[in-house]
RNA sequence: GGGCCUAUAGCUCAGUUGGUUAGAGCGCGCGCCUGAUAAGCGCGAGGUGAGUGGUUCGAUCCCACUUAGGCCCA
């Protein structure tokens, strides 16, 4: 007879191979049609509210793996806490004005894109916009991301438009907005401002000239014994920006000397004296003196060829790579200029026109080519004696990326907002401050960040945007700079969109009757320039949070890449405080960038770029769940084949022992009776390890370190369930009645273990979470989806520490008897442990332990039989098995003798027993099993 | 060049408020089982704790520098 049949073998349609790819789908279809993201906030509608509000992605081109971690991160935070009982509504955005997206439409139309008018380029761009974001939500929503993906946020909607400009109008009003000048790169053939992102640099043949600037003042030192005149050497690449030199810059804490040769005295950095002199030719010098450069500051020093002062101020930006240490600076025409223009109120002086001419202002060379002035600025700097050198130089410059001609520093009018007129900064280091920052240094960053950045320059020389909207008189040139007249536009862009902006023209924009607070005009000119894209997303917090009435202002966490504290941190957070509001956020929460197996980047070039679509379609999204769940993302996260591949047999691993304990429950009914009086111990162990488990998951949800969950889980399913637990449970769930007492304990404990394992991975496996939920036995109380199910909680009387404490060494005694059967195995004693009889030779202490255990320690051993006896030196009475005998290093006081088990192998449970035979009907199983049988 | 950050077994992560032989799981190697079977179980081998110097009786842990790498600037 074949007594497999009288077993009770586990039994499950649930399959073994997931399928991820074709699976996922399915499932998306699933929780789509049933409305289970829906249904969760109806469920938690009465709930206090956990607000994630969304940093909206740029609406451009098909998602990276960098977007999938943050998509993924944000997901499980929004289903964790919609399961441990908040109401978390995740509402998804896209940022769509833009550079990058205009500079695509430009590529598509050609040539076509200098003559287009701009209300069609913008009409382009948004329809473009309008392409990707599309892409990118189906991406999104394939990650298996739950959300309002029907109702999503998109910076170019035409109410967001117009509460950008609200927004914009509250700057206004509290008066810290103000028009400056501000060098940018321009190009002078396409007369036109550039983005950092349009500008390439190549190489370019310059002049390179030193040039002296004679001291006016004396130098702060009684070592003048010279007679001669004192003179700065500098050293530039651009002679056409010497008319606008107003200062030069010495580094603070550098060395300088003071040279004399010939009949001048020279100052130049000493680090840079050799290479310099053996330029400009000096054979005979001597060194007078030697000093820091902060002594110099404030000094005057003469023009060469302009009747002005140069002043010599400090930088920490001046190098000893090249030149002489002293730093030619025209606030009008370099980055580093005009920011140390700024800090000494110098003027941002640019005498340069659009099409890169000098203007009047510049004497002898007005109406000049600033490139062309460059050869007659060199003779001028000779016929005044003060060229000390010239030669020419190839160097790396920057060059317009569409005409390919370099292009120029030039200070503009740019729009600014103040980042201290009205103490915007304060505000703003103090709010961090009240901020909790995820990891903890994320405050030091965005703090030293805000401490010194510069005024926020928010204009934009560009079509695809939301307007500056502000007004100018045409006859007094006075701007307008009145809220309720934003606002009146503002109204307008929320029923036609910003296009009107451009469109229209001024009479239609402003109020009948507006007439000029100045001088009384009514005729006025509307701005051009647009917002930079910071704003627009910087809003959201006002434009999103305080709009939508599923949601509420401030948002209890910001999460986005650790290149957002100079971004959207950094804008949302000036937004809301520079416009009277509050701090935007209670905490938030950065990830690094992800990076390939080494450490590296991810580039093009490199060739190791992992797409999320790859990975998905190749492992499946849950894949890509589990990734980001077993990273330490708090610094940069790897991701590699062999990190997949290991996460997929992760993967595996855990679906199978879910599918295990499917397998089991077969029979099982939630609602049959059980008294926990009446569990096993070892199932009570089971329980306690599930609470354990619980604890942690729960813990590291909360603190958001979900890589302690990924480990905890894969732990628990691989030490406590697969190779323990389950294993010993075998011959119990199998081999026992089944409706006998022993078999329900096992399965009412399993259920429990199921139940309580599903959800607590439902946030980050929530598709395999999903589909083991539908196949859980259920009652009709249950919820459809996991995600409407309650988070577990730890269930207190599950525990006992002494309880634990002594399961945990009855387990460390069992790995010491597997050590021995390996022992025997080895020697070709047994094979299966079943075949084994065990005796222990034990210390007073062990016996104690286990005597009670005594009925148990076959099951628990997995063997046939076990003997216990008090004498730890092991078989003395028996000398020739004392060589056999193991004895435990891990565990003193322990000693194990295996031995073949005696008697015959049951056909149905496998066990050795001496007593097979002595039924007529069943002659080869054993007694239990026959009494199981009856 | 500056700001912030990182560096523990092949992989992902623990750990030590500075104190005996640095842990886990996976992978790998060697076996067992064939009643979780494109499964399951057991045993075993893997680490100059990035490098150098310093503080200390003692450092993987504290400090400095170096190297490699990341983000943001220049």
């Amino acid at each position: 007879m074949d007594y497999k049949d009288t077993l009770n073998l586990p039994k499950t349609d649930f399959p073994m191979k997931a399928n991820l790819t074709e699976r996922e789908p399915e499932i998306l279809k699933k929780w789509a049609e049933e409305k289970i993201y829906e249904k969760m906030q109806e469920k938690n509608k009465d709930l206090a509210a956990y607000i994630l509000h969304d940093g909206p992605p740029y609406a451009n081109g098909n998602i990276h793996i960098g977007h999938a971690l943050n998509k993924i991160l944000k997901d499980i935070i929004v289903k964790f806490k919609s399961m441990e009982g908040y109401r978390s509504p995740y509402v998804p955005g896209w940022d769509c004005h833009g550079l990058p997206i205009e500079h695509q439409v430009d590529k598509n139309l050609g040539s076509k894109k200098e003559t287009i008018p701009i209300e069609e380029k913008r009409k382009l761009c948004r329809e473009y916009a309008d392409k990707y974001f599309r892409i990118q939500r189906d991406e999104f929503v394939r990650l298996g991301v739950f959300g309002d993906w029907e109702n999503p946020y998109l910076t170019m909607d035409y109410v967001y438009e117009s509460n950008i400009v609200r927004e914009f109008g509250k700057f206004i009003g509290s008066g810290i907005v103000y028009k400056g000048r501000k060098p940018i790169h321009w190009c002078p053939t396409c007369i036109t401002a550039l983005a950092e992102a349009e500008v390439e640099y190549m190489d370019h043949e310059s002049p390179s000239v030193y040039v002296k600037f004679r001291l006016k003042d004396s130098l702060p030192f009684s070592v003048q014994r010279s007679a001669f005149s004192v003179y700065f050497i500098i050293w530039t690449t651009t002679p056409w920006t010497l008319p606008a030199n107003l200062a030069l810059c010495f580094h603070p804490d550098y060395d300088y000397v003071v040279i004399e040769a010939g009949n001048e005295v020279y100052i130049l950095a000493e680090r840079l004296l050799n290479s310099t002199i053996e330029k400009i030719g000096v054979k005979d010098f001597k060194i007078i003196e030697k000093f820091k450069g902060k002594i110099l500051e404030g000094l005057k020093a003469t023009h060469p060829f302009i009747n002005r002062d140069s002043v010599v101020i400090l930088g920490e930006h001046v190098t000893l790579e090249q030149g002489t240490g002293v730093v030619h600076t025209a606030p009008g025409h370099g980055e580093e200029d005009y920011e140390m223009g700024l800090k000494y109120g110098l003027d941002i002086y640019s005498p340069v026109d659009e099409k890169g001419r000098f203007t009047e202002e510049v004497e002898d060379f007005s109406g000049q080519y600033v490139f062309k002035a460059n050869q007659g600025i060199i003779d001028k700097l000779k016929e005044k004696g003060a060229l000390l050198y010239k030669e020419r130089i190839v160097h790396s410059y920057p060059h317009c990326w569409r005409c390919k001609n370099p292009v120029i520093f030039r200070a503009t009018n740019q729009w600014f907002i103040s980042m201290d007129k009205e103490g915007l900064r304060e505000k703003a280091l103090k709010g961090i401050n009240s901020v909790r920052w995820i990891p903890s240094w994320g405050r030091d960053r965005i703090y030293g960040m805000v401490e010194n950045r510069p005024d926020w320059c928010i204009s934009r020389q560009r079509s695809w945007g939301v307007p500056i909207t502000i007004f100018s008189c045409k006859k007094c040139g006075g701007y307008l700079m009145d809220k309720s007249l934003v606002d009146y536009v503002a109204d307008i862009i929320e029923k036609k969109g910003a296009d009107i902006w451009f469109t229209e023209d001024e009479k239609t924009l402003l109020p009948d009757r507006t007439k000029c607070p100045k001088c009384g005009s009514v005729e006025f000119r509307k701005e051009i320039d647009i917002l930079d894209v910071w704003f627009d997303s910087g809003v959201s917090h006002s434009a999103v949070l305080k709009t939508r009435s599923d949601l509420t202002w401030p948002a209890d966490l910001y999460l986005e890449g650790s290149d957002q504290h100079r971004g959207w941190f950094q804008s949302s957070l000036l937004a809301a405080l520079g416009t009277g509001s509050d701090m935007p956020y209670r905490s938030v929460l950065t990830h690094g960038f992800v990076v390939d197996g080494e450490g590296k980047k991810m580039s093009k070039s490199a060739g190791n770029v992992i797409a999320p679509q790859e990975v998905i379609s190749k492992h499946g999204a849950e894949i890509l769940r589990l990734w980001v769940s077993a990273e330490d993302y708090k610094e940069d996260v790897r991701i590699s084949s062999e990190i997949l591949t290991r996460l997929v047999e992760a993967y595996r691993k855990i679906r199978n022992t879910c599918r295990y304990l499917l397998g089991n429950l077969y029979d099982f009914d939630p609602l049959s009776q059980f008294s926990e009086e009446d569990l096993l111990e070892i199932d009570r162990w089971a329980l306690a390890r599930l609470q354990r488990l619980t604890g942690k998951v729960l813990k590291g949800y909360r603190d958001f370190e979900f890589y302690t969950i990924f480990h905890s889980i894969y732990n628990f399913c691989t030490v406590d369930m697969s190779a323990t637990y389950l294993d010993i449970l075998k011959d119990r769930l199998y081999t026992f009645r089944a409706d006998s007492l022993e078999r329900k304990s096992a399965q009412w404990t399993m259920y429990r273990i199921l139940t309580t394992l599903t959800k607590l991975m439902a946030p980050i496996l929530s598709f395999t979470a999903e589909e083991i939920w539908r196949y859980i036995p259920k009652t009709s109380s249950d919820e459809e989806s996991v995600f409407l199910s309650k988070f577990p909680e730890i269930e207190e009387r599950f525990l006992n520490n002494s309880f634990e404490q002594r399961w945990q060494r009855l387990l460390m005694i069992r790995d010491e008897v597997n050590k021995s059967l390996e022992i025997s195995r080895k020697n070709k004693i047994l094979g299966s442990s079943l075949e084994a009889n065990v005796s222990l030779y034990l210390s007073e202490d062990l016996y104690n332990l286990l005597s009670p255990f005594k009925d148990f320690l076959p099951a628990l051993f997995i063997v046939s039989g076990v003997s216990i006896r008090t004498d730890s030196k092991g078989p003395v009475e028996d000398p020739t098995h004392r060589e056999e005998t193991f004895v435990s290093e891990e565990m003193k006081g322990l000693s194990v003798l295996v031995k073949k088990a005696e008697g015959k192998k049951c056909d149905r449970c496998w066990n050795y027993s001496l007593e097979i035979g002595r039924d007529r009907e069943h002659p080869t199983i054993c007694p239990r099993c026959l009494g199981n049988l009856r």
